[in-house]
DNA sequence: CGATCAATATGACAAATGTCATCTGCAATT
DNA sequence: AATTGCAGATGACATTTGTCATATTGATCG
C-alpha cells in the first residue's frame, strides 16, 4: 500500500509558505503535490471537480480569507469527500482543535514543530492514521468554548474597538443586551472587562 | 560573478516554514543553505563564529524568540559583518519596514507574497542590490509612529486587557495621567476609545 | 392547553472611561 | 534669575461600561 503515489493538495495563504511546502513534499518520492490554493474555497473548488486529478490528502491552514481551513475541513465532511484532513497551523489558538476534530480531521500539526516531521505525518494519515501535534495533546481536553454565539459576536467586535451601540447595529440588538452579553461573557472567562474577555476569547481560538 | 554560489543562512522560528524554504532554496544549484537558526541569537552565533563557513546572505523573520531579526540586523550592521540582510516577514506591521531599514537590511520581503520572487531577490542582494516588497512601497512612508513612549506602554497594557488603574501601578503613574495618555493616543490615532487605539496601534507595528 | 425555557429588552445604579482645562514641579535654555 | 517647556497630576463633568434584577416575547414540549 505504499508503493502507490499519495496525491496531495495543499491550501495556505502565505505564498512563501505554500510554495515553499510544495518544495519541501516533492522531495520525497511517494509524494506528488497536485494543487496549491489560497484558501479555502479554491482548494474546495478543486476537490469538486471531477475532471482533475484526484486527492488522497489535503493539507491545510486554518486561517485563511474567503474560507479557512475548519470551514473547509466541515466541507469535506459534508460532501463525503474521499480525501483525508491534515491541519497545518500556528500554536496559539488551542480551541482550534476540538472544532478540527469535530469536523472529522485526520490530523492536526503545527506550523512551530520541524518539518522533517510533515512527511512521516502524511504518510501516517495517508494509510488510515490519525496525528496530533504532542503539544496540543496536554492542553487539548481543556475548557470548550463556553460562549453563546452572540457573545461571540459581541466579543468580535468588542476586539475591533467597536462601541456597545455600534456593536447593537450591527447585530440588530439593543445596547442594552449587548451589555448583558458582553458582561456574561466576561464573567464566563473570568475576566474583568470586555477587552480582557475579548482577548482571552481570541487567544483560545473562539473567535 | 554569478558563477560562484550564494550561501546562505536562515533564521525563522517556526521550524514547519523553516524546513521548507530550506528545501526551497536548495533546489537553486547556485544557492547553499549553510545553517538553519530558529532564533536572531543562533544566527548570530553561527555568523561571528569564524570557524563556521562564511555567509552571503541572511534570510530572517522578524518576530523571534531571543532576538529579533531587527535586532539581528542591527548587531550585523553594528559589527560590520560582510554579509547582506533581507528580511521575510508578514504583511501586517508596516512600522518594522523603517526600523529595518534603518538597520541597513538590503531587501525586504513579505510572506504573502508568491515563493518564486525569492531566489531572484536573493539573486539581487547577493549582487549588490536592495529588494522592497512592491505592496509595501505604497503605504511605506505612510504615517511614521506617533506615540510617546508613555502612551505606548499603556496602549500595550490596554491591549491586554488591564484597567486604567492596574495600568497606573505597572507603569507608576496616577490613574487619570493614564487616562490622559491613551485618551490622547486616541485621538492621534482617530480611534473612539482605548480599544481601538490599541488594535490600530498594533496592527501598524508600533507596540 | 399550560408550563417551561431561551432570547432579547429595560431600568437603575455604581464604576470606569473620555475630555478638557488647569496646576505643579523640575529641567533645560537664555 | 527669569523663562520656557514638558511630564505628570488633579478636578470636574459627560458618557460609556459593568452588574443585576426583572420584564416581554416566542418557541417548544409534555
Amino acid at each position: 500500500m505504499s508503493s502507490k503515489t499519495i496525491n496531495i493538495l495543499l491550501a495556505e495563504d502565505q505564498g512563501m509558505l505554500l510554495g515553499a511546502l510544495g518544495a519541501l513534499l516533492d522531495l520525497e518520492p511517494d509524494f506528488t503535490v497536485v494543487y496549491k490554493a489560497n484558501n479555502g474555497q479554491q482548494a474546495l473548488d478543486y476537490l469538486r471537480d471531477s475532471s482533475q486529478t484526484p486527492v488522497n490528502i489535503v493539507l491545510t491552514d486554518i486561517e485563511m480569507p474567503e474560507m479557512t481551513g475548519i470551514e473547509l475541513a466541515e466541507q469535506i465532511q459534508q460532501l463525503q469527500l474521499p480525501v483525508k484532513t491534515l491541519i497545518l497551523t500556528t500554536f496559539s489558538r488551542s480551541g482550534y482543535l476540538r472544532r478540527a476534530m469535530d469536523a472529522g480531521v485526520s490530523g492536526y500539526l503545527l506550523k512551530e514543530s520541524p518539518s522533517e516531521e510533515l512527511a512521516a505525518a502524511i504518510r501516517k494519515v495517508a494509510s488510515g492514521g490519525k496525528v496530533i501535534a504532542p503539544e496540543l495533546m496536554a492542553n487539548a481536553w481543556m475548557e470548550r468554548d463556553p460562549l453563546t454565539d452572540k457573545e461571540r459576536q459581541a466579543l468580535r467586535l468588542t476586539f475591533e474597538g467597536l462601541s456597545t451601540e455600534a456593536i447593537g447595529e450591527k447585530l440588530f440588538l439593543s445596547a442594552g443586551t449587548v451589555r448583558n452579553y458582553l458582561s456574561n461573557a466576561a464573567s464566563k472567562l473570568q475576566a474583568n472587562n470586555r477587552v480582557e474577555a475579548a482577548r482571552i476569547a481570541h487567544q483560545n481560538g473562539w473567535l
